[in-house]
RNA sequence: CGGGGCGUAGCGUAGCCUGGUAUCGCGCCUGCUUUGGGAGCAGGAGGUCACCGGUUCAAAUCCGGUCGCCCCGACCA
């Protein structure tokens, strides 16, 4: 890079650029672990703002918050025939202790099911000890083999909901409800929106009865699965004995759903968002949602022009129209930097919006605010620039999803079309399909070999085509499904 | 694990082919002048050239090995 001020722009180089802006808005650095990243605390205080809203989603939905132990005895792994088979090649193994080699080796958790079931069934012997609604905030560890930062680490910070119920159509209810909340924080926090549906036999979690996702489309078309929702039907209650006796005095097995998201919301988030300037994050997600930069040119200046930002910047921060979520606001009143230099850095922070204050404005009892999203201006009065922040904010947010939808439609491909067409489409410019699938996985198989294309979802019924397609994309046989293709990360 | 690239100051780099005092930019420190879109000038600090071994009077440079990182594939939140 010539200029080391300047981002590789996104058309240059999408990997390059995302790459980039993690590091130099500081949302993250490399480790001395391979594969192992340290989340700085910009990108920390936005996984924060993601785990406050969620976990107030989790609870007004009648969740609990609990902790399980980081360490699974192996044997436990073992006890659901395609969980381990799924799992086990990618688990980071314990065989040593104080010196000692352990009778039985321990893996870090890659997911918690296997422990968290193996304790429910400790804890219920009745229907009336159901359902379990637990949400556990946790680390875990995957070997992958290649990693990106936040898309894909060794390690990463999740959520994992583990439920247990009566009947198979709660345990789906449940499911589904929770891929609703998701598809909510993402669309409406985010900024992200997603579509929804049901994973293929071959995606589906190892284990699971059926598994749902949201699948969202980065800038560069490619598809990032968001979160996941899974219906365990009673795979893991028959593994784990996790059995109550029926209001008619029989034995039955619980069944489970288990769901999650995790720090890849970052690196979504990043990929949705940003563009060559850097990070823009959705203000209800942003650590700071506005930052006041002061401008002057002599002594006497500055104090005028201090002394009227600290006034605002109290006001601000203490206004009563937020409680009881205060306005993230922040002064930047360093002297060392020039004005121009502060957008720039602020901007590749991804800061929603700023305050331009200088003695003009001051002149005028007025102030500039600049939108991240647009960098569009506009002049407020200080007498009524709560109001003025509050309005932009909101607008920010609500532009940047319409925004990222117009983008994802705009990439989207609906109606008939050939195996040629589709598979110029993924070797050039990408995006989402919605054609037909017969429903024989060897078509999967074929299109990923062909195209490295898979089936994101089956998706819900208001994201299908108005007019279903009639014939398998691969092999032109009579449609069963419609589904959603696309290369994924 | 296969293919490619790269390890030189906090970051980014030149030098390596053809061995001989460590290059430049950003950042950092001090001072002065600056501050409405990435400040200027002057002075200054900062390096076991990834590691180990070999060749040589002499190695960042040549040879052998090791480790690590990034990118592209096969696997995945």
């Amino acid at each position: 890079m010539s200029d080391d001020k300047k981002l590789t722009t996104r058309a240059e180089d999408f990997s390059a650029w995302y790459n980039e802006v993690v590091l130099r808005a500081e949302l993250a650095d490399y480790s001395p672990v391979r594969g192992c990243m340290v989340i700085r605390p910009s990108g920390y205080g936005i996984w924060e703002r993601m785990q406050r809203a969620l976990d107030d989603m989790f609870k007004a939905t009648g969740h609990q918050n609990a902790y399980f132990p980081l360490f699974i005895p192996e044997s436990f792994l073992h006890k659901e025939a395609e969980h381990v088979q799924g799992f086990a090649p990618e688990t980071a193994v314990v065989t040593h202790g104080g010196g000692k080699e352990l009778d039985e080796p321990l893996v870090v958790r890659p997911t918690s099911e296997t422990i968290i079931y193996s304790m429910f069934a400790k804890w219920v012997q009745s229907y009336r000890d159901l359902p379990i609604l637990i949400n556990q905030w946790a680390n875990v560890v995957r070997w992958e083999m290649r990693t990106r930062l936040f898309l894909r680490t060794l390690e990463f910070l999740w959520q994992e909901g583990h439920t247990a119920h009566v009947t198979h159509d709660e345990a789906e209810e449940e499911a589904r409800k929770i891929l609703g909340l998701y598809s909510d924080f993402m669309e409406g926090w985010m900024a992200m929106p997603v579509i929804t549906g049901q994973k293929t036999e071959s995606e589906k979690f190892a284990g699971a009865l059926r598994t749902y996702a949201c699948e969202a489309m980065m800038q560069d078309n490619r598809a990032l699965q968001a979160g996941t929702s899974h219906n365990l039907g009673q795979n893991f209650a028959k593994a784990f004995n996790l059995t109550f006796q029926a209001e008619n005095g029989e034995i039955a097995h619980a069944w489970n759903t288990s769901w999650g998201v995790s720090t890849r919301l970052v690196g979504a988030l990043v990929m949705t968002h940003g563009d060559d300037n850097g990070l823009r994050i959705p203000p209800l997600l942003a650590p700071t949602e506005l930052v006041i930069v002061p401008i002057w040119k002599s002594d006497d200046e500055r104090g005028r022009v201090l002394e009227t930002a600290r006034r605002v910047y109290d006001s601000l921060r203490d206004w009563e129209r937020r409680e009881p979520n205060r306005l993230r606001v922040h002064l930047d009143d360093r002297e060392s930097m020039k004005p121009g230099a502060k957008y720039y850095e602020w901007e590749l922070r991804g800061v929603p919006l700023r305050m331009e204050l200088g003695p003009r404005d001051i002149d005028k009892n007025q102030c500039v605010l600049v939108r991240r999203d647009t960098r569009a201006k506009a002049t407020a009065s200080l007498d009524s620039v709560g109001e003025d922040v509050e309005t932009l904010l909101e607008a920010i947010q609500d532009d940047m999803v319409a925004a990222a939808l117009d983008r994802r439609e705009k990439n989207s491909h609906r109606g008939p079309i050939t195996y040629d067409r589709f598979r110029q489409l993924m070797d050039g410019e990408g995006g989402f399909v919605y054609a037909g699938w017969c429903g024989d996985p060897a078509c999967e198989t074929t299109v990923k070999e062909d195209t490295k294309a898979t089936i994101r979802v089956m998706p819900d019924e208001e994201f299908r085509s108005a007019e279903p397609p009639r014939t398998c994309v691969r092999c032109g046989r009579p449609s069963t499904t419609e589904a959603l293709w696309a290369k994924a990360y």
